[in-house]
DNA sequence: AACCAAGTTTGCGCGCCGACAAACAGACGC
DNA sequence: GCGTCTGTTTGTCGGCGCGCAAACTTGGTT
């Protein structure tokens, strides 16, 4: 008998197709721990050692570049995978991975990833679609990052957020953990200042309301069309 | 005996780790065409119904936003595996691949996808690892974008091409495919009129010696200088 | 050889948005 | 309560590089 109950896991996309005793014998390689808010579960450059499944909470992902200028990669959601730098052939984890809230995780060795993919194929085919879908969101973004302007790109990144993490509110769809300016500006490639100024304009017009590292979308169909680029004169 | 000979597709990455009897069977199943330059291989959006292996030649990948305005994904070179989008669960091609020169490929049904890589496991592997090289390549393309200036972003890129590409000829690394400027333009957020005018300053300097759609690098260091962010000053 | 189309060069002006600066506002600890 | 620290707001300024326009060059075609 396990001490982690399959049930922590078998919502997982990453393990979907895989029977109970599959799930048993996974669980039972694992170790769970805690990332206080403002912890990191690695650090960009390190050895990778481990990979991981978020369980609870919620993660940024961010890349520095050798002049210092850093970015946010991507935010982990709780049943998300991270930190899979061996599926990739990576020896050192190509980002840091820092809580924004007090988080939950399991781990597995990374020697154990060979043996797993081979005894269950569907975790491969898993794999495979979770690396496809952030390709296809890597290339988007490199595309949004090429054609959009500034407000657009913004306007996309918080409703991507309110989608992937937005939880219905009195009035409109809340981000439930802590976004700062800074972290929208390094999504879209702007400044907080910049960032400030547009959430402002549009705290002003109804479209959003927001407070230190708090944003709550009132208006969603509105951001849809700045996304868009639907001129607004 | 296959009428297609297994020399073609041993030396690619994409089918290292399979014996001799698994690269028939997989080429017995394969189609040989041809793309002449300027024609494509397949249109974003249409049904994804092959996947393809470049024998010969070289593809450009490009990508519409809604608005009609087009980006370069990437270069498809000999040996690479492309238009997969099954691979990631896609149903529709997210791209068009268009052959920058006369090409020749292989292509396989989609259909028999999933059979291949539950026969030959190294399949998924290989599959996985090209997956994560091509995310490394976008997610430092997106870091490149946020945080460097135009002319570093367009050093970064020649010399990307350079190196993938390059042929070493009577002085300097000379790219070995038409290039336009516009091409240059759109894998770096530019647009051709700054590619041009940044080009014309290169060559003024000595770092590279530039043809209608032709390209030689003649000073590989200074350009990593200033991808770097050198100031010439 | 003459023509044509596609690609390239170059000039000019303006606008977006980044850099800098300084004041402000909550959150937290004591 | 007070002080501090971190995150936010707002103003001003300046420059990078995009948009537009027009001339030029080169390779291919008939």
């Amino acid at each position: 008998m396990p001490h982690l109950d399959r049930s922590l896991i078998a919502e997982a996309p990453a393990f979907s197709g895989l029977d109970g005793a599959a799930l048993d014998d996974i669980l039972a390689h694992a170790q769970s721990f805690r990332i206080p808010k403002g912890e990191v579960a690695f650090r960009q450059g390190e050895p990778a050692e481990k990979f991981f499944l978020l369980l609870h909470g919620r993660l940024r992902v961010t890349r520095l570049n050798p002049q210092g200028q850093q970015m946010v990669v991507r935010f982990v959601n709780p049943d998300d995978m991270f930190g899979v730098a061996m599926a990739i052939q990576c020896d050192i984890y190509p980002g840091t991975a820092t809580a924004a809230v007090d988080s939950l995780a399991l781990s597995w060795p990374n020697s154990l990833w060979a043996g797993m993919i081979a005894r269950y194929p569907a975790l491969a085919v898993n794999a495979m679609r979770a690396l496809g879908a952030r390709l296809q969101d890597s290339q988007q973004r490199i595309l949004d990052l090429s054609t959009q302007k500034v407000e657009q790109r913004i306007a996309g990144a918080v409703l991507q957020l309110a989608h992937q993490a937005g939880r219905p509110s009195e009035e409109g769809v809340k981000i439930d953990f802590p976004l700062s300016r800074q972290d929208l500006a390094e999504m879209t490639a702007s400044t907080l200042h910049t960032v400030s100024r547009t959430l402002s304009a549009w705290e002003a017009f109804g479209l959003v309301e927001c407070g230190r590292q708090r944003l709550t979308v009132r208006n969603e169909e509105g951001l849809q069309a700045i996304a868009k680029g639907v001129e607004s004169e």
